[in-house]
DNA sequence: AACTCTAGCAACCGCCTTTCA
DNA sequence: CTGAAAGGCGGTTGCTAGAGT
């Protein structure tokens, strides 16, 4: 909480030269009570407008942040809930820290929010379960908790950090965890649960629900967001949308076992032109700056994460859930 | 009861992008 | 076209309340 009674200074408008003084910190009842009457007759519109017309002294961006961070009268209040905390680590193991992105899938939730809860609680919860994990042989051989979705968080927690490259195939196997409450039925679904651990990565708890087996061929797994299809087969959609090019939209379906054969997969990708799709937009300039973990199995094809679509990203999974309460 | 520690979270800061005069 | 203002976002700060000692 701020001190309530700081006072700064500010030009109002575009074309204003009028100074005003403006209030920092904690916003008061009244202040709160002006904005929300505002806000509720006239709608949104210049923050700073809102501001000066409400009669609050305080800019623009105060306002807009006290409106959506705490006044908005959609806004669900209270702890996070199973489900949504486990949508929040399935979203930042794709999106990482876009806090607003995560939100707008999590109806009721502000980024700060999301943000707050994944800097004090989550990570927090990660750092112990690494450190268990390191000074603890024994959980080499955890058969892991008898949560299955605690099993699936800490995943895609350590995923997370540890793996940017495994991280997709974590968000797809947490995604099914998502709509089946069962380990089992997580095994039949998700590209991690079938796949190998060609990294050595995966915590105990994961290993446990996964057929894990060590061999040389281990950056195959590079393939970014993708998940099986009701036959198995491996389905990459196209970088979300990275490229404009609309004929060449959609997924794309890799043939053959990735887990059999996984050099298959990598000639695969490559014959399905993924290149062309990655990273070029219509006009053929490299639209995409980085593709994590690309860039070390591609030598020569420098991609990015910036500029994603990520609408078209969200389209392109139709697996991906939005919590709707 | 007094003090310390820490989790939770509201709000600010600074940077980048978009909009507009 | 350009520069300034506004909007948006992620990172960070620092206060409060409650737990622990």
């Amino acid at each position: 909480m701020r001190k309530p009674e700081q006072i700064g200074v500010e030009k109002v408008g575009r074309n204003s030269s009028a100074i005003v003084k403006l209030r920092k910190g904690l916003w008061s009842p009244e202040e709160d009570e002006k904005l929300m009457n505002y806000m509720l007759r006239n709608g949104q519109g210049c923050w700073t407008d809102i501001a000066r017309n409400a009669g609050l002294q305080r800019c623009g961006k105060s306002c807009r942040l006290r409106w959506i961070n705490y006044l908005r009268p959609d806004l669900k209040r209270g702890a996070f809930s199973p489900q949504e905390e486990q949508l929040i680590i399935h979203l930042h193991s794709i999106l990482g820290n876009r806090w607003s992105q995560i939100a707008s899938r999590l109806p009721g939730r502000t980024d700060n929010e999301i943000k707050n809860f994944w800097n004090s609680t989550i990570k927090k919860r990660l750092k112990v379960n690494n450190n268990v994990s390191k000074n603890s042989p024994n959980n080499s051989t955890d058969k892991g908790s008898s949560d299955p979705s605690r099993d699936i968080m800490e995943a895609a927690m350590f995923i997370s950090m540890h793996d940017h490259d495994l991280t997709a195939m974590c968000m797809e196997s947490s995604l099914t965890s998502t709509t089946t409450t069962s380990s089992s039925s997580m095994h039949n679904n998700s590209m991690l649960m079938r796949g190998h651990d060609h990294f050595g990565l995966l915590p105990p708890l994961l290993q446990n629900n996964t057929n894990h087996e060590t061999n040389g061929t281990s950056n195959l797994f590079n393939v970014g967001m993708g998940g099986y299809d009701d036959c198995g087969i491996l389905e990459v959609p196209y970088m979300m949308g990275m490229e404009n090019d609309n004929t060449n939209l959609g997924s794309g379906v890799m043939d053959g076992d990735i887990n059999a054969n996984p050099t298959n997969y990598m000639v695969d990708k490559k014959s399905t032109n993924f290149n062309h799709h990655f990273n070029r937009d219509v006009d053929g300039k490299v639209k995409v700056e980085e593709v994590v973990g690309f860039e070390n199995h591609w030598p020569g094809e420098s991609l990015k994460m910036g500029e994603w679509d990520l609408e078209g990203l969200f389209a392109s999974i139709p697996s991906l859930p939005y919590l709707d309460f």
